[in-house]
DNA sequence: GCCAAGGCTATACGAGCGTATAGTGCATTA
DNA sequence: TAATGCACTATACGCTCGTATAGCCTTGGC
């Protein structure tokens, strides 16, 4: 905690930070009060004094960090920089904590990174039905397919930034991250011809199979 | 637990299957042993006779369930009825619950787990090299994308379902899913000129900005 | 028929958790 | 100067967790 700004940050804003980096990183689950109260510089009861439970403060960081990607988004809208999703990191290198947060939140069942995430989708839907409307004719799968994907990339960071070789929270690793997403995008790497058969395949597939759903018959899975 | 074949289980499968399934879902840390010996229908004592201790008891899951996926993909290979990945749970429907386990083992960091994805991104860059060169110059992030972006909407399967309105880990959702992942794969959603010259303005980025990692300076994201 | 062996239960211990509360010191204000 | 209020600490309560242990019941070999 050499950071002299670090210092200058009231309590409340130390705890906040301090929580924000410690969720981001372990889970809400796996810090506890101590390890932020710990981590910000204060005693236990001053978090429940400014917050009143964990819960609380969660709820706190969750409107924090996603208010802040908004209006980071809201001004590169307006901006009109806004080239690809890719370069974001770089114009707001810290945004990359917020990322990890939120990832986090949507894997912790945070309502606030849910609604963020369908409003996601919704304006992928939008966005695909206006500007490639020929990829699919299932617009919504596709969109929640598309967010799903790339928020959990990000979920699955450790393992991605191992088999790279480079954290890809950090800017030079994202931007390597992203020349891949970005290649992805624009290079089909099926057969189109294969898409249309593979489809007819899962339609039949899908009036002769009974609906079944994991972890609902724990016996099944013996022997 | 109305399922005859759960109670002719020995009682030492009994505790396994239900800590698959309970860890599936709620994760390591989400789940007690309690929670497993309670499913089960035994006493909290048995679990530790028989496994020794609770991260015993998850590397056996581990072992058993990846074992499992790997056989069952042995087979299909042999009898080259791979197709497609997504049609996989049709031919094995209670697959799903190993795929949502092994989606929750990555994400609580299980070793095997991780050592599987490895294995997938290998394996995935040596199918790219051999059958889609084209598609990008950098194999291994490709590879690691394609994997991470797989594996990651799995476990953002809450999310995805919810915008779905169908749980895709039913067949029938998952079917769904797989489906626009096609659509996903055998047409570029971005015109491939675009791509190009995204890729160029990130080499430029790369080359300018200093490294900087998320979660390392909590004061600057302060004020 | 007996008796060791192991599957199985009941109960408890110590640690760590979120939370609660009483109290201290330092401001600001009348 | 006295009083009021708030930031902050120290300490402890109650709970749940993983783990430990002592003992019971059933089974199979002699």
């Amino acid at each position: 905690m050499g950071d002299p700004a670090f210092e200058d940050l009231t309590a409340r804003a130390r705890i906040r930070d301090a929580a924000i980096r410690l969720f981001a990183e372990r889970g809400i689950e796996g810090t506890t009060v101590r390890d932020v109260t710990q981590a910000a510089g204060v005693s236990p009861g001053l978090l429940r004094h400014h917050f009143g439970s964990k819960e609380a403060l969660r709820e706190a960081c969750d409107r924090y960090v996603l208010d802040r990607i908004v209006k980071i988004k809201e001004e590169l809208l307006l901006e009109d920089k806004m080239a690809s999703p890719g370069f974001l990191p770089s114009v707001h290198p810290t945004i990359l904590l917020s990322y990890k947060y939120v990832t986090r939140a949507l894997l912790d069942g945070s309502p606030r990174a849910a609604a963020m995430f369908d409003d996601m989708v919704t304006l992928t839907e939008q966005w695909i039905s206006k500007n490639a409307p020929e990829v699919t004719e299932d617009y919504r799968a596709y969109a929640a397919v598309l967010v799903g994907m790339q928020s959990g990339m990000l979920a699955m960071h450790d393992h991605v930034s191992r088999a790279l070789g480079v954290d890809i929270f950090t800017t030079d690793g994202h931007l390597r991250m992203a020349g891949a997403l970005t290649d992805f995008y624009s290079h089909p790497l099926l057969d189109p011809e294969f898409g249309v058969t593979a489809r007819e395949a899962m339609t039949r597939l899908r009036a002769t199979n009974p609906p079944t759903a994991a972890g609902t018959d724990p016996g099944a899975e013996g022997a």
